[in-house]
DNA sequence: ATTTCTCAAAGTGTATACACTTTTTGAGAT
DNA sequence: ATCTCAAAAAGTGTATACACTTTGAGAAAT
């Protein structure tokens, strides 16, 4: 195949990424390399390439010699997840409400009226989408790309965590708890901001069905 | 080649990761491929494997077409690396103090004598691995793998940060305040634990030259 | 009917071949 | 001497070929 630009692998994580949210693909799904070399139109070179991405982002997990799977987090890796998020975005709401300018908190409220819409207009998947990204900018904001990335991460396991184990619709309060912390933000009140989000976390971890 | 057992690329990995953190690769460093190939008898198929996972770990940079290279991470970025730690160790340390039994606060201390053996005779290299190893035994005992990977993640980075930046002998008091972290948390002192974690990592930050 | 064995089919792991890009080199112009 | 540019050399990116492993279906034995 004649040389392609180099965001193809981007390309096919994105398609699987996207396949495996919006369960198209059912958690414990075979991912046969050829299968999808044919239906992309390339070689299993940059399938493997583009599985091995995803097994990084924990979105697969590859058997030696067996194949690759779509993941199927436990219950326990879900709290850890959930732990790690809680003590990482505590330490980020206390450097936020200390360092984040007006310009940075309108930012979130511009993230807040987004939300808003996609709620209104009933946009689910774009709903699920901002609603995480609500954490990952305020991580950009700040200009730590470290924080931004590996929140990314932590958000990409939660989406098939919660696309496992969440009761329907049990995300319904997210977007307010969003609006009340960036509040907090705005008011400057730390305690309050962190209490906010805690809760705010614990809230989504506890709507998954045990 | 005949198939070898599957760790032949964690092999690779492992030596690269050596050679770049004791500085037998400079940072910038060409890492060319056939080269790496012809020296561990394989294929540039599992050089290219072990070089795609050294760049998501962030000790290699690569650029398309042109090449990787040995990552020289900017103090910018070693801004950011120190940030997220503390975010997360806080965290840690209060979930730690809350929830270790004597038996984990034990294990740690096992760590510390392993720590002052290193130190005692003089065995650098040693030393320096355990002193990292430290925070991710924590994360290890409370039994949250997600963490413990995440900060070995964090620590490989501060690695070759500390080993570019770091002036001769900086971390020689990093090993006390291990020591006094862990009286705070046999002490179940969380306030003191908190303020010793977060110092050591800022004194370890500090003693980078800028 | 059930179990075990064998072997072909399907699939993954690694090496190699080929296509394309970047870098280096050196001859010719100035 | 220095600059320019063409072309070879070196190197990366992708496809394909081949080696090995797992899986599953059916035959043979019980």
């Amino acid at each position: 195949m004649r040389r392609m630009d180099s965001t193809t692998t981007g390309f096919i994580v994105e398609t699987l990424t996207r396949s495996i949210v919006e369960h198209r693909l059912q958690p414990g799904a075979k991912l046969v390399e050829q299968t999808l070399a044919d239906q992309f139109g390339v070689s299993r070179t940059l399938i493997r390439q583009a599985l091995f991405k995803l097994s990084q982002n924990r979105l697969i997990r590859k058997e030696p010699a067996r194949g690759a799977f779509v993941a199927a987090p436990s219950m326990a890796e879900a709290k850890q997840v959930f732990d790690v998020r809680r003590m990482l975005e505590a330490g980020m709401t206390q450097a936020f409400i200390r360092q984040a300018t007006p310009q940075q908190i309108n930012a979130l409220k511009d993230h807040i009226a987004e939300e808003s819409a996609a709620v209104m207009r009933g946009d689910i998947p774009g709903r699920t989408v901002l609603l995480g990204d609500f954490h990952v900018r305020m991580a950009q904001l700040m200009g730590n790309e470290v924080l931004a990335h590996m929140l990314m991460d932590l958000l990409s396991r939660c989406a098939l965590i919660t696309l496992m184990y969440q009761s329907a619709g049990a995300a319904e309060h997210s977007h307010e708890e969003h609006a009340a912390i960036v509040q907090a933000l705005e008011a400057r009140d730390e305690a309050r901001a962190l209490l906010l989000m805690d809760e705010h976390l614990r809230n989504v971890e506890a709507s998954l069905t045990l």
